[in-house]
DNA sequence: TACTCGTATGTGATCGGTCACAATTATGAG
DNA sequence: CTCATAATTGTGACCGATCACATACGAGTA
């Protein structure tokens, strides 16, 4: 009843050779002779044999798969990331196993570690955005398994990929205070994201360093949802805001939306910008300037990283960044 | 040099049991003594011994493992349909290998499928919204690994989850012609996806039922820039329609955005109305009329009914169907 | 002819677990 | 006191591949 597959001996059996000869076929070893080689993948064929991979990683000690561990899915920025990191990963010949983390305990972290551990994938890439995750934790709980960090916090010399937010947040601010915007509030990410901390900060920075006063901030959750309330929250508080920057695009889109709700035109009444430039961004009302971050090389630098971490484990660590740029559409123009 | 990791047989050696009885320490195995057990789970906890799981998948030929082929990723619903089979299934004890196809090539499709059943996962979950994989193609690739596909061709009776997308159109269709719209325009979904070919003929199915004729109808490829262009083709050619029917809130959104730019209101000169209802759906101005696909069950019903499949290989075999709703917001009005 | 050498092929041990069965000990019944 | 039974523990074979090594063979050289 149960379909047994085909084994290595089953096709040695059938074509008159020894097993290893047959494993020499399959890992186009030199040394078999034409006749026997051809003879050999007939077989191979006929049967549909297919080597077990399983058995494959237990012998050689390499399963040639990769681990992506994932705070915070489901945010666009994040599957973004997987999403390349599945396209760069099997260009070069690795499968992606795939765990996501939703609440940062230390349990579901140390219970999805122990199982990728396990199954001795060859390397893990953590996105790790948030707080809490430093690299010495993971790392303690890798068993020796090469880690690289995606987007953790900046400035550490461990082996990561990150993009520099301050940077990001210097060049759109900067951009509203030269176009004369002085009073300014923000909805930042939520504060437990390395990269909500550095934009928030650099904008409180920015601000300072041109002699103005932030005014009020309000964290969201990066939902268009939070980006509403949020700046509803802002309006009733403190309306006297000329320029508005928002942690992302989503949140954005909410902002624009609860200030339209109070009669406000954007830009002309308030600037509003984003981060991220999700490929909606452009066909908001008005089209969303923005900064944009270019997630599809954070996977695939991510990926190299790890390999090339994994095939000399003695490289020197270090920290990669990529610079984000200003996206500018419609939503910023300069106080009336 | 080379960190070795410890083995069933280490923590045998120093416990000075057999490797068998850490074996059925490991398992829960009931004949073991609570001293012998103690003391093995002493050496493995001082040791930080982890089971090979590569090994014991070799040894019981079972891996734990479930695979998710996906087809147009990148898509908000694929996503979130990958998004909740990684939770459903973790929640069950199995890991997901994750493996994206771009374009539908047969070459690319072999490639995927191959290395999957050579891994030999457990179970095999393909999102496979397009036309050119029927089951039939996909099950000679299996190698005999159950499959379960998601949204695939819906009235097949292959084990498989889908949205009754017929059902969403006609909700949306007959909820415009019940306002009172006489001429509607389409900008349906890439007409090789079966949710768009569905969609798309029962708009159709739904006018004619009505008595009314339909109006052009563009093909879009999901993204907001395409709804922004069919909206600008549409408006050239035709631009008498009152209630534009929309295959998803992206492309909703680029409409909107293009209805705008040749001065027409929506929902005052223009109902618009979309698909899926992302969740920045009701923060679009107007906010937008939709119907919602429960992504989250889709995943979760599809992880479910694969494991009983793999349990019980002889479950007969079903479709399961689910219905979308429709979610009234303001961006569809009776025409003037 | 004998010797080396390279090519082609086969054998046994191994990776780290599991399974089926055997062996040992303790317990209770006849 | 002996035997059947159960609880605990150990042994050998096996899952399906790889590696290191041994062997057979024909060709080239001395």
């Amino acid at each position: 009843m149960k379909k047994q597959r085909y084994t290595l001996h089953d096709v040695a059996r059938i074509a008159e050779v020894s097993y290893q000869t047959v494993s020499r076929v399959i890992n186009a070893h030199p040394s078999v002779s034409p006749e026997t080689r051809a003879r050999v993948q007939k077989v191979i064929a006929e049967l549909g044999y297919q080597p077990n991979m399983v058995a494959k990683s237990l012998a050689v000690n390499r399963s040639h798969t990769l681990a992506v561990l994932v705070f915070g899915m489901s945010h666009y920025g994040p599957t973004q990331i997987v999403l390349n990191i599945e396209r760069t990963a099997k260009a070069l010949g690795y499968d992606l196993i795939f765990s996501a983390i939703n609440q940062p305990s230390s349990d579901a972290l140390h219970q999805a570690m122990d199982n990728l551990t396990g199954r001795r994938v060859d390397g893990i890439l953590a996105i790790s955005p948030v707080v809490g995750f430093a690299y010495d934790d993971l790392a303690s709980l890798c068993h020796g398994i090469p880690l690289v960090q995606i987007d953790p916090e900046i400035g550490l010399e461990v082996p990561s990929v990150v993009v520099e937010q301050t940077y990001g947040s210097r060049l759109v601010t900067e951009y509203l205070i030269g176009m004369g915007h002085q009073r300014m509030a923000e909805i930042s990410g939520p504060l437990n994201w390395f990269g909500a901390i550095a934009r928030h900060e650099q904008w409180t920075a920015s601000l300072h360093a041109a002699g103005l006063q932030p005014q009020k901030s309000i964290e969201g959750d990066w939902s268009a949802d939070s980006g509403y309330r949020s700046a509803r929250l802002l309006l009733n508080d403190d309306p006297g805001f000329t320029a508005l920057v928002v942690g992302n695009d989503q949140m954005a889109l909410g902002a624009i939306y609860a200030l339209r709700e109070r009669g406000l035109r954007v830009p002309d009444d308030v600037s509003v910008v984003g981060f991220d430039d999700i490929p909606e961004a452009a066909f908001f009302r008005p089209a969303l300037t923005t900064v944009q971050q270019d997630f599809n090389a954070l996977g695939a630098m991510g990926v190299r990283c790890l390999l090339e971490f994994i095939e000399a484990p003695d490289t020197p660590v270090q920290q990669h960044l990529l610079y984000p740029k200003l996206i500018v559409r419609d939503s910023a123009a300069p106080p009336r």
